[in-house]
RNA sequence: CGGGGUGUAGCGUAGCCCGGUAUCGCGUCUGCUUUGGGAGCAGAAGGUCGUAGGUUCGAAUCCUGCCACCCCGACCA
């Protein structure tokens, strides 16, 4: 393989792009702003949905499935949701196709074919689906609803980024209804905390838990919840979003309860999502200018055995030990990878295996025949050593581990080298411009400030820490009282 | 959606200014030799030059529309 290598430093995007071509995870298709997502890269992927897919069941939620397509009426009955994604809203028009009477080999839109009611597909599904659980409820006995969907959707976003902003994508949303409000509060941080323990235990990427500021909210929501994660670049990610929805859409569409008192009350609501993003995030967090770096908890192949061997003979001998060694590793849940392909040279594969983010490769050659031992390379510090071949199941379970801490800890050490504490308007664009990151700073809490420091930074508030402290100062922009630091980034 | 750039074999590219049907490397195929960090030699295959028009005797090259990607801006729950 022949690829252009680009290193984080000359070019991050640059360098982000290659790598998610080079390491098979995705490419770009026919269609504008849309991505194939190629078997490595879903791999990944399905490790996280089923991974999030167990925290979500153990936390009492089932999964269901909503169309596609959103009657217009029932896109707009909640206006403020209505508003905010409108600009981005692929809308069908037509239900058919038809020969073209000019040109026999190509089709047109039959003009006869236009829908009463123009669909958008969605951009996200509180509407179809809050129409559609004002049947579904109508006591306290019908609660809480607790929905998730896998689903894709689409937003017709102008500039696009494979995985980080693609016009369709991948996620998941859950969508619950409750009795009260303090219930649904209690549901969206709930599920923020299934978020970045997920994000922290799986992903190894250090989070910070939020809220965003009004600016930043979901359209439709009362509050908007999110964890937000660093990038090795400085740059912001939102990594998933929980909102209270509140009674914004059991008003817009109706949707009401009887009360133990017997007294008619709107539903509260709450929704809550991941998606393909994520991806991006994982990429983005660990990798370096060799590949991917997997954290464990989520490499399709967590080790991979690499024969070295001159002529057939050699290599059975070989085989023979490596599948006892695949066979023991498996037996513990290791998936593990056998690559004895006569056709690639083994040099070629460790670069294969190290771009593809491999944790863990184990080589045997003759040498390690005779002395029975085999040699052990970790994608993340990129050490080797050379082990015996007895109690190799347990080192590697052990290794896999601290694989998984050792990217947890060298990504939260960056992370909390990376929020700086500003107090001037100076500073703030010193840092900003220098170093990046996180900026934690005094805010005087409106709209208006946070709107002019993007317009002359391009940063914006990221967050609301759950965990800030109280303390009086300044906004560091306009002077004005504050009494906590909120956290400002430039983003993705 | 505005400004700029790019599009040539599976990948990366030369050629474009100054028109004459295409360069090089990697990869692929065949054979032999190789195998502890992307093997070597020899031979071979593979391209309607993004797409649709136009100018011209002749277009990868010049002109126009369209498509896609990249960068900047706007936009981005």
């Amino acid at each position: 393989m022949s690829y252009e290598k680009v290193s984080r430093e000359e070019d991050y995007n640059k360098w982000y792009q290659n790598l998610v071509v080079n390491a098979d995870l995705a490419e770009h298709s026919a269609v504008r702003g849309c991505m194939v997502i190629k078997p490595y890269g879903y791999a990944i992927w399905e490790k996280m949905q089923a991974q999030l897919d167990r925290m979500f069941k153990a936390t009492g939620h089932s999964n269901a499935y909503f169309p596609l397509f959103v009657p217009k009426s029932l896109f707009e009955a909640e206006e403020k949701n209505a508003e905010g994604f409108a600009k981005e809203c692929a809308v069908v028009t037509h239900y058919r196709l038809k020969t073209n009477p000019d040109d026999k080999s190509k089709l047109m839109v039959d003009p006869e074919a236009r829908l009463e009611e123009e669909l958008i597909v969605r951009p996200t599904s509180e509407a179809i689906i809050w129409s559609t659980y004002k049947n579904w409820i109508q006591s306290y006995r019908d609660l809480p609803i607790l929905v998730n969907q896998w689903a894709n959707v689409v937003r017709w976003e102008m500039r696009t980024r494979l995985f980080l902003r693609t016009a369709e994508f991948l996620w998941q949303e859950g969508h619950t209804a409750h009795a009260s409000k303090e219930e649904a509060i209690q549901e969206t941080v709930q599920m923020l905390d299934v978020y970045s323990e997920f994000a922290e235990t799986f992903m190894a990427i250090p989070v910070i838990k939020g809220v965003k500021t009004e600016n930043e909210r979901f359209a439709g929501a009362e509050d908007t919840y999110c964890i937000e994660g660093l990038m090795q670049d400085g740059k912001a990610l939102q990594m998933g979003t929980s909102h209270f929805l509140g009674q914004n859409f059991a008003k817009a569409f109706d949707v009401k309860f009887t009360t133990q008192q017997g007294v008619q009350e709107y539903v509260w609501a709450t929704s809550w999502g991941v998606s393909t993003r994520l991806m991006g995030a994982l990429i983005m967090c660990h990798s370096d200018d060799d590949g991917l770096v997997l954290p464990p908890n989520l490499a399709p192949i967590q080790v991979v055995i690499v024969p070295i061997y001159k002529g057939s003979d050699q290599l059975i001998k070989i085989d023979e030990v490596a599948n006892k060694i695949k066979n023991e590793l498996e037996l513990v849940g290791i998936s593990v990878k056998y690559d004895n392909r006569d056709t690639q040279k083994p040099g070629w594969k460790f670069a294969e295996y190290e771009l593809k983010g491999v944790p863990i490769r184990l080589s045997i050659g003759p040498r390690d025949l005779e002395n029975g031992t085999i040699e052990l390379a970790r994608r993340d510090t990129r050490e080797k050593e050379v082990l015996q071949q007895t109690d190799l199941t347990g080192k590697i379970q052990n290794l896999l581990k601290q694989i998984q801490e050792n990217l947890y800890l060298k990504a939260e050490t960056f992370r909390d080298n990376n929020i700086t504490a500003v107090n001037t308007w100076d500073e703030f664009k010193e840092v900003l411009n220098t170093k990046g990151g996180f900026i934690s700073a005094h805010w005087d809490g409106t709209s208006e400030t946070e709107e002019t420091i993007k317009q002359e930074t391009k940063a914006t508030i990221r967050c609301i820490p759950l965990n800030q402290k109280a303390e009086i100062g300044k906004c560091v922009f306009s002077g004005k009282p504050s009494n906590g630091r909120v956290l400002f980034a430039k983003a993705y």
